[in-house]
DNA sequence: TCCAATTCCGAGTAAGTTCCTAGGAATTGA
DNA sequence: TCAATTCCTAGGAACTTACTCGGAATTGGA
């Protein structure tokens, strides 16, 4: 029941660009220094939130990723589902998914719909903005945060 | 984000073992076939659970698998920790383990903590009882249920 | 007392997933 | 023109998943 590195990655790197938000493209390798990501993988990562249209990109020098929308309008379900697929703890209560052949499992489907509900609502009620507000914070109580952004 | 079938086949055996509650000893042939699960891979699962002391055993002839307590007093959280480890989306809010050390990623710390929390309730709050209840309701709905316990 | 039914235990394994790395083509501002 | 950047494809080591296999130990009943 863990997120990977995709979704954690994912959310870091889009947490980063919101928090610069307004300043112009920023380059893959200051995001990936930052967030201490490998590079290269962080360009696949991005690469499909630029394709699910989360971000957009400039090409060439000066350019970098800017986020296609404003951050309270990113959730962090979007984000999620565009790396890591569905949201759903089972296939069974995967929207894309039918019901299940066993009759009896579906006892225990009910539960899986209700812990699929309880996960899209925590993230699909968070935006960028939530987080970046939530950086503000932190930043305000300790001073050193700032040489991180 | 999926419940890998570990935890499914878990939960399910649980569950088949509960409907029988009071009933003696079940052996796992039963279940497995009930189920429809692989004899051998679910005995790896079961002695788990039985090492977890969720269920207890009796060897040998007309043998099997009972609940170690009342189906009101088993949790889904409780099988899920078993066998698939700590519900926790993220490393940095497994409660084994400290904080991380990135202290930017801390912004999204929050996100991590409200989803496990939100995942945990869910869990904890639906016991073994819960779901005889619900199997109880498919079977009045539907006879051919019968067949399936 | 023996047998069949059952739990218990450890080893192995094929397929899939994760988390990268490597290398180079295409684009563009200065 | 050049350096900085995105874009794209391929590969691969390590780990995880979902099993299978074979046999030892235990025990109720004939």
């Amino acid at each position: 029941m863990r997120i990977s590195t995709r979704g954690e990655y994912g959310v870091r790197a889009m947490l980063d660009i919101a928090i610069h938000y307004g300043q112009g493209p920023i380059p893959l390798k200051i995001i990936a220094e930052r967030q201490e990501i490998s590079e290269h993988y962080l360009e696949q990562l991005i690469s499909t939130l630029r394709k699910a249209g989360l971000v957009t990109s400039v090409r060439g020098a000066q350019g970098g990723y800017l986020l296609a929308k404003r951050p309270d309008e990113v959730r962090i379900g979007d984000i999620i589902r565009t790396l890591e697929g569905p949201i759903a703890p089972m296939d069974c209560v995967d929207d894309n998914d039918g019901c299940c052949s066993h009759t009896e499992k579906c006892a225990t489907r009910v539960l899986w719909q209700r812990l699929r509900d309880s996960m899209e609502e925590v993230l699909d009620n968070t935006t960028l903005a939530c987080l970046c507000q939530e950086a503000m914070k932190l930043q305000a109580k300790d001073d050193s945060f700032m040489y991180h952004i």
